[in-house]
DNA sequence: CATGAATGAGAGTTCATTCAT
DNA sequence: GATGAATGAACTCTCATTCAT
């Protein structure tokens, strides 16, 4: 009988290896190699699970994604009033920062840089960035309908345009963490956005 | 006498075909071959102005800067009132999205993942970044730090932090609206921007 | 299983076609096509034995040497007296000529120029290099040594100064026997060399 | 008027540079930049002179053996008995291990390995290079010849045979000494050659 | 199934040579 | 005459991909 293997697990396991080797060396320097090595497998093997090297990278950003995503689900389905979701949600992005994930961030980049390239050909990558973006936004912009519901935020916003900004500061922020850890006081920066944002959107002006 | 070649010339020919192939390709797919036919020279001419591929990858990114930077600078040195030379920042920067250097963002990615991956070893393109980020963050900062001084902005947030949040802001997204440009209203998502970023740090409060 | 491959023989092949190529067109000349080309191998498949071209030839150095060693072996261990031994080798060098490495030897020459350029930098060829001709050198110091002892060799030499003659005497026969086949007579040069060294060193004057 | 320029001069002077990169970094890595930098010319300039690299490479053979050849002569001419020329000559050699032209002499190997292998071609620098060392071994011939008429030396050998050892031994000698000069002692063994030598084809046994 | 030996397309880079000035 | 900018052939080396075992 020939070995049983868990074809789905150690699809899972060599995308784990390649995130960790695409983070360390972006996409076009990491090789084949890099990734049978790091999942300990041979080169070869590789192939049985992948067609080629950019499925690999297809099938990572969904991984990498799923990392990143875990924490807001329990918030969200709380009885949180709106505006509470909103900075718990930004605080656990903070924290992000801090975990482990850490050093898969420097990833995201290479999954901008990749996803716009293959947008004018097939496109896998690309549109599930953009599936993953939409929901992300769609995220806040919820909570945003919900505090406007609720009496909370301002109503002459648009809470996708709103949900942008958030999704898009907290982007930018990463970047400019990520290019300049050693100057950058994210804790900090994560306070005056969740402040300044906040204090932006809400109806009540914030005690001076 | 030799042919007479304006060298300097030359160069930024050549940076300005890189900057156009790199932006459709990316760093990695672009290869010396392609800059050369862009710029319509020979391969081996490439390498009379520049030692390597890495050094014209350096080189594009000053360019690039420059060409985002120039409009900011009348700006700066008028005598508008902090908060007005804030909202026109934000504007200029919607500007940029609908020029013709609009092709040349999606090489963005690929600055931030190379800056990074060098980072680790010599690192003068992580450096051009980080200077570039930093005077980036320090314009914001300046102009906050004059509009608490003239009692426009609250007194009660930190400058750098509410810089790096605008910066972060704005380049997040750039990033949406380049991987999503048919599904991202970009004027509104600046006009919401401008008008949520301000309304939190404004002291007084807007009319609803 | 992979396919299953002897690693060292083919290696030892590949290095054979290269001094087969090397000795044909020099060092410089030969490309690593040629070489790939003679082993009836990819051109990529060589790397996966050596690094470099430089590795290639290093190795080559090792191989190409120890063709020639081989002869002297038996004559050393024998119990022959040393001036006899002298004779043997000496004439068995003469074999080397009429021999299939025969068209091996000009490499030397390829071997000598790399080996001095090399010096200034790490130098692992030139460290062989030396190696290989203090231990010639050697055979012959401990041969001379041998006949001072039972008394055929005059004592009034530099063992270690008579081997590196006799040692450059041959080496600069080969160059001019290399360099013009047609009108050097190399049997009988090797003969008067033989005859007249011996007796330049010998306590006997020989019959006239 | 055009600029009256003496070819003939110039020519050497290109040479003259040429020798002196050629025996720092060996034919092959020597560009024609190099040669045009070290004699302070265009690089376009060189092919005023030359019709290509070539052709350089066999002209600075002629001018490395002028460098070579000139003490020689005033000893042939000289009418000290054959033994003593072979005398001073051998020690003339021991000269140009320690003059100016030392450095030089690595050259050499390039001339051997680049002589080979234009043979089979059409062979311009190898027919200087037999040209050349037929030369040297006439006058080692014709002294020994000489040595014979005045029974100074054995008339049992072949004249072009020991020339031919002579030669090869001085060549030999220089490659040794070239290739391990921290370890060579090359006074001691020129004085042995001289010594060994001249005692194997003298007629009159040495003195013990 | 798993593997790694084999491979060639293709990349970056060098450099002899040409030629407009 | 002199020059160096321009060039492409040619080279070394890399690596995704294939396939015999």
């Amino acid at each position: 009988m020939a070995k049983v293997v868990d074809k789905k697990e150690k699809k899972d396991q060599i995308i784990l290896a390649a995130i960790r080797e695409f983070s360390k060396k972006g996409f076009a320097r990491t090789t084949i190699n890099d990734i049978a090595g790091a999942a300990g497998i041979g080169k070869g093997t590789v192939y049985e699970y992948f067609a080629n090297k950019e499925e690999i990278i297809n099938h990572s950003f969904q991984f990498f994604v799923r990392a990143l995503e875990l924490d807001f689900e329990e918030v969200l389905i709380s009885d949180f009033p709106a505006v509470e979701k909103l900075k718990h949600i930004l605080n656990s992005f903070a924290g992000v920062i801090n975990s482990d994930s850490q050093e898969y961030i420097e990833l995201m980049f290479d999954f901008w840089s990749e996803g716009i390239k293959d947008k004018d050909s097939r496109g896998m990558l690309s549109q599930e960035m953009n599936k993953f973006y939409q929901a992300y936004r769609e995220i806040f912009a919820d909570i945003i309908v919900e505090g406007m519901g609720d009496g909370s935020i301002r109503k002459n916003i648009n809470p996708r345009s709103a949900a942008s900004m958030i999704v898009g500061a907290l982007d930018g922020l990463m970047v400019q963490w990520i290019l300049d850890k050693e100057n950058f006081d994210f804790p900090d920066v994560v306070k005056t956005i969740s402040d300044t944002m906040l204090n932006g959107i809400l109806v009540e002006k914030p005690l001076k």
